[in-house]
DNA sequence: TGCCCACAATAACATATGTTGCACATCCTT
DNA sequence: AAGGATGTGCAACATATGTTATTGTGGGCA
């Protein structure tokens, strides 16, 4: 029905080949993926939520989005987030209902393939799958990540760690600029990823800045010493599994030459 | 070499059963899993080391084990805990090295599967890897509820979900007793697993039996309220995404039968 | 028998982070 | 131009949780 979004590059290829070259046939399957009913969101609204049965299977093409989820009595905990070329669930469809909620953090894009068609084409590309479980693992690596931030880090290396991750993450998607990268994180959102509350953020993040490290304006945000600020987050680029063959070296991207500063 | 384990029943399956109906052949190939090389752990000892490259996918026969990672600094946190049944990834073999450690809790007895003896089982039956990836994914909810515990739970209700999660686990698996199951957890252990201080936990633990709602004796935990615990702790199982069909009904079993309690 | 070690318990105190409440921009809408 | 919504900044104060240190207990082991 509605055109197919063509990001400036296709981030979900892109992300991919830091795994795995995928030959010419591959990237076509995946493009198609991308582009099997795209479909938009406006910032805030929801793709998912909770107790749905789940259906397709999501392709982030454009924007940000995030998992999140409620307690009983109205605290609100973002567990996860999604940037363009993340997919929301492989084979989510096999579980009877959603345990949490998908919202739009910007306006998002997002291709959602039917089980039917995702079968098909992995069927046919399997090195495509493969490197879709990879995606996969590296999700799961996410998470546990964060499990080290909210279990073991500071509020102020928490918000470093995150800047950091972000930043990489985008620059493997190919969304970076030298050191910056799109910040549309408002403080409550932050709030929300960190387990702190609204205020703490505020106090943190200003000192984040106030130590020099990194700089947001007019949703930017821009890294002023990455290896600082990776000191500061006590931050091993190791768990996002962005190997070194395979890559896109532009002569322009931080992100990715940062990925061989530390072990 | 060693013979292998045959535990009571066999938790991987009874597990599985929650999702689908396994055929008989697809129950004697997940035997055929759980018989591969196995091999014996010390409480304590690493199963596998940070760094390392992943050459097997490992499941847990019998026994608690750990996932863990360290900051620079030496805080350590426990980012997820492996029950009699569960896999520690399956095609971890994709990734170049392991970005945490998995060691023993108790003594343990894991399954060790190749990559081609677990990619020939699974070829030939679509059902029991159909079966495998839905443990994926609820291990992926399970690790999105610890983010719920760690961002927005306080310490009380930390440790009351801890218990009732790993109580509706064990029971997945057929490893209670009516209202009881182990707990080979230290206090220690159970700090770096919620993000707190031993001295805290010491006191919210005791805060947790002094309610009323659990006792823990000789490693064995009781709960004594279980609508009280699971209340007290804001817990919902629905993400534990054990359905309803397919059940073994144990007349004896209340873990099963608390799962219809609540939505 | 005695020593050591792991684990639980407690006390006194320190502090990171939460709470409440308000002020002040900016931006969009009417 | 007014009004509301949204996001940031800030102050004063409250408290959950962390830190350091010590004690007691039971089990393993020489």
């Amino acid at each position: 029905m509605s055109a197919p979004v063509q990001p400036p590059s296709n981030a979900l290829i892109r992300k991919l080949e830091h795994y795995t070259r995928l030959s010419e046939e591959d990237r076509a399957a995946a493009l198609g993926l991308c582009g099997e009913r795209v479909q938009r969101f406006r910032a805030k609204d929801d793709l998912v939520r909770e107790g749905e049965a789940p259906r397709v299977v999501r392709i982030v093409l454009d924007g940000w989005a995030c998992r999140y989820k409620y307690l009983e009595d109205g605290r609100r905990q973002v567990v996860g987030l999604f940037l363009p070329g993340d997919i929301c669930d492989l084979n989510v469809f096999l579980l009877r209902e959603m345990d949490h909620f998908i919202g739009a953090v910007t306006s998002v894009a997002v291709a959602q393939v039917t089980r039917d068609a995702f079968e098909a084409l992995t069927l046919a590309h399997p090195r495509l799958l493969q490197a879709l479980w990879w995606e996969t693992l590296v999700n799961m690596a996410i998470q546990r990540e964060w499990l080290m931030n909210l279990g073991s880090r500071t509020a102020f290396e928490r918000i470093a760690h995150l800047m950091c991750e972000l930043y990489l993450r985008l620059g493997a998607a190919g969304r970076t600029q030298g050191l910056s990268c799109e910040w549309p994180l408002t403080q409550a959102m932050i709030a929300d990823i960190t387990g702190l509350s609204t205020v703490h953020v505020n106090r943190t993040f200003q000192a984040v800045r106030e130590e020099g490290l990194v700089e947001v304006r007019d949703r930017v945000l821009t890294i002023r010493d990455l290896d600082a600020l990776m000191q500061a987050a006590l931050f091993s680029p190791n768990y996002l599994h962005l190997g070194q063959e395979g890559r896109h070296l532009d002569a322009n991207d931080g992100a990715e030459a940062a990925l061989t500063g530390r072990g």
